[in-house]
DNA sequence: TTGAGATTTGGAATTATTCTAAATCTTGAC
DNA sequence: GTCAAGATTTAGAATAATTCCAAATCTCAA
């Protein structure tokens, strides 16, 4: 019941190239019920959960599912690209299913989290690289007061 | 004995407005001979430590200096803005004593950090900020290969 | 259908960090 | 300089996030 209910859960993602079973099995990796099950709750609500929230939100459609393999299923899902790790200035690591370039907004007052649509390279960013560094990632993230809580100040 | 090295080892930094018995105070905090000691060890030897291993450089010449103290100095540091806390995708925080705009680089295969100057605003580095959103702090951080590691491959 | 290898599971272990309470230090007022 | 109030240090316990482990189970290609 709980395996039906993960993929009534599963909501598809909006952009090409995303389809989980094809990006799971090209990082030599199985697409596993537990797997489809974590990445749905992820695009069920899109907020920067972190593992417990994840691992609590999993439950309510797979009781039996534990928070180790909610570990092991986000880091599949990182580890193929379908999800951002994203780490703010609290111990917890959270996770972002929105994999358009984008930056990170961490509130101070309420500690949420805003996705800031829009990218660049770091040499357009201001940033003097040396030679011969090979840029894999590059990240921008910003902290500060969201729209409601600079309002009420 | 341990006191006077502390103070031997202290290096004074390069720029303005940087003291840190000043910057102590004004952050209502005191100038003690272990946050000097500590801020010494991070001005030393500026390769973004973890914690750990401020602890273990700063026992060298404070033998007596105890863990829990080098996170409230190292705390005490970073609010009153002499220390930047640097995360990666490691799970332990380093700390940077450099001030200055600028990114930093994480390599992927030896794990060290490096300073990348350069700075923007958000705006600047392609970024849509939505309206009423404050921004306080805006970083960029990068990783990949740096060029030793790179040249390896 | 089957077996090799991947995955899941619960619980233990580890790691980074914070908390606690007693001892000690620092500072401003006298 | 002396003193008390409050800040800081200390060792060790506690907590939180994450990883490890080994046995049971599942998946997939042959």
């Amino acid at each position: 019941m709980s395996k039906v209910k993960s993929r009534t859960v599963f909501v598809p993602p909006r952009r090409a190239g995303s389809d989980l079973g094809e990006r799971i099995n090209d990082a030599g990796l199985r697409p596993t019920p537990q797997r489809r099950h974590v990445y749905g709750v992820l695009l069920d609500k899109k907020d920067h959960p972190t593992a417990e929230e994840v691992y609590l939100r999993s439950r309510e459609g797979m009781p039996e599912i534990s928070m180790a393999t909610v570990y092991n299923c986000l880091d599949a899902l990182v580890k193929c690209s379908l999800v951002k790790p994203v780490r703010t200035d609290e111990a917890a690591t959270r996770y972002c299913p929105n994999m358009n370039e984008h930056a990170h907004f961490h509130c101070e007052e309420c500690g949420q989290i805003f996705d800031i649509e829009g990218s660049a390279k770091p040499r357009e960013a201001g940033l003097r690289m040396p030679r011969g560094f090979k840029v894999r990632q590059f990240e921008m993230s910003l902290s500060g007061l969201c729209k409601e809580c600079a309002k009420e100040k």
